[in-house]
DNA sequence: ACAAAAGTGTTGAGAGTACACCCATGC
DNA sequence: GCATGGGTGTACTCTCAACACTTTTGT
């Protein structure tokens, strides 16, 4: 049945749908990447593990939403937050049907505290290695989230969000190498990494370094995570 | 206000949204990359053209309401379609709250016909370069579209869906040169295609090739988009 | 014969990759 | 003095980019 194009760009209660948006928040925890999980106090998946998320309110745009709801689990001021991917499958929430816009987030551990939950629901960093059973879809939305992550610290800067506004080099390796789960080569990865030209060396040295020879900080020249012309920085795609 | 997250997960009319899809449907006709656009025949934006959509039903998949969208229009049986990005500023559509998730298509034109539409409303293949204004955000949309299939072109075969089953070197370079809208050299393209092993000589050559040397035609290996490991098709990134 | 597109190799530059040793510090 | 991670250079390989002429056909 062929319907007519302007009888369905009509309002229509009908047709109205539940939005969510579900955010996986990335950091660097212990040498490993983790995301944050919360965990539900209703039904569906009462007691169950989930992506922090809510409803998209009337009067928000989706991507205000989202940041609106990574704001209530911490108390970030300025996150890199960017749009995944929407999953519309009808029947991937028991309650009825619900279609999801999720979105990855990426900050560094150190400069932000969880918030203190009001209620009594729990919310814990899981290694992306050692998830727990998820309720909805949610391992997928994660799977497709550190595939955007593998992915794009490859050629853009978007790794400096995990990182303190300080660090070594060694630890900018540390982080790919956690996020991409391969060893990389300390000369290639360092050479590379100076020719882009987009660290400074901020003259000062790390002081807490243990036993051995302190090591050099260095900062971004960009604040902004910033496209590489180039054809990747690490891993070639 | 801090809310709880277990109250926004509980279902409630309230928050409820209408939710559409729209598809930019790309082609290449006459030398030039084309989209398919429909004429509007109601409020709002009465006869401003506008990517063919419409509103997700109760009981589908957003990917099968794309589909469904889609074959609204042409006659296709399998298409390339891919989802692009979820639009969701609270004023992007005069009547309300309408939340929208852009998907992108490509077709061979040779082998579709559009379809003959029941109502008055014309579709439309307008050369991207040269859109009219358009309903909503749609130009954004297209604009979207367009940069992620230059970007996919250089490291999937997804350019394939454009061309007919089989075809010639030369024609296969000249889709790569209207999407990128860049000359590209002949001796280098050709090396790199064959080196990358997904063209498969047919034996036969094209016949009705005016007065020149009659062209080999070439079909693909994979039917499918295929991602490939190599760092770049033909421009890097 | 001539117009028009098809087809074909080589060279130089730059990027990627592999690889091993000395340095500065805390204990 | 020794354990620990910090810091450095070179040689080989491979890919990319630039570039011009001959071939085959229709008219």
């Amino acid at each position: 049945m062929k319907k007519n194009f302007d009888e369905q760009r009509t309002m229509n209660h009908e047709q109205m749908l539940a939005v969510t948006v579900d955010v996986v928040l990335f950091t660097i925890r212990e040498r490993k990447l983790a995301v944050l999980l919360v965990r539900r106090i209703n039904e569906p998946f009462d007691g169950m593990w989930a992506l922090p998320g809510g409803f998209v309110e009337k009067n928000e745009s989706v991507d205000e939403a989202a940041l609106r709801e990574l704001q209530e689990e911490t108390n970030v001021s300025r996150v890199y937050l960017e749009q995944l991917y929407t999953f519309g499958d009808p029947d991937r929430d028991p309650r009825g049907r619900v279609i999801t816009v999720s979105y990855y987030a990426l900050i560094n551990w150190e400069n932000f505290q969880l918030r203190a939950r009001t209620d009594t629901s729990e919310a814990k960093w899981f290694p992306v290695q050692e998830l727990p059973k998820l309720a909805f879809d949610h391992r997928d939305i994660i799977r497709y989230a550190l595939e955007r992550l593998q992915h794009k610290i490859n050629y853009t800067t978007i790794c400096f969000q995990l990182l303190p506004k300080k660090f070594a080099l060694s630890e900018l390796q540390q982080a790919y190498e956690i996020i991409l789960n391969q060893k990389l080569d300390k000369r290639n990865f360092r050479k590379k990494m100076i020719q882009l030209h987009i660290l400074k060396d901020t003259g000062e040295m790390k002081t807490d370094g243990g036993p051995q020879r302190p090591a050099k900080l260095y900062s971004f020249t960009d604040v902004r995570v910033v496209k590489l012309q180039e054809k990747g920085i690490i891993v070639p795609f």
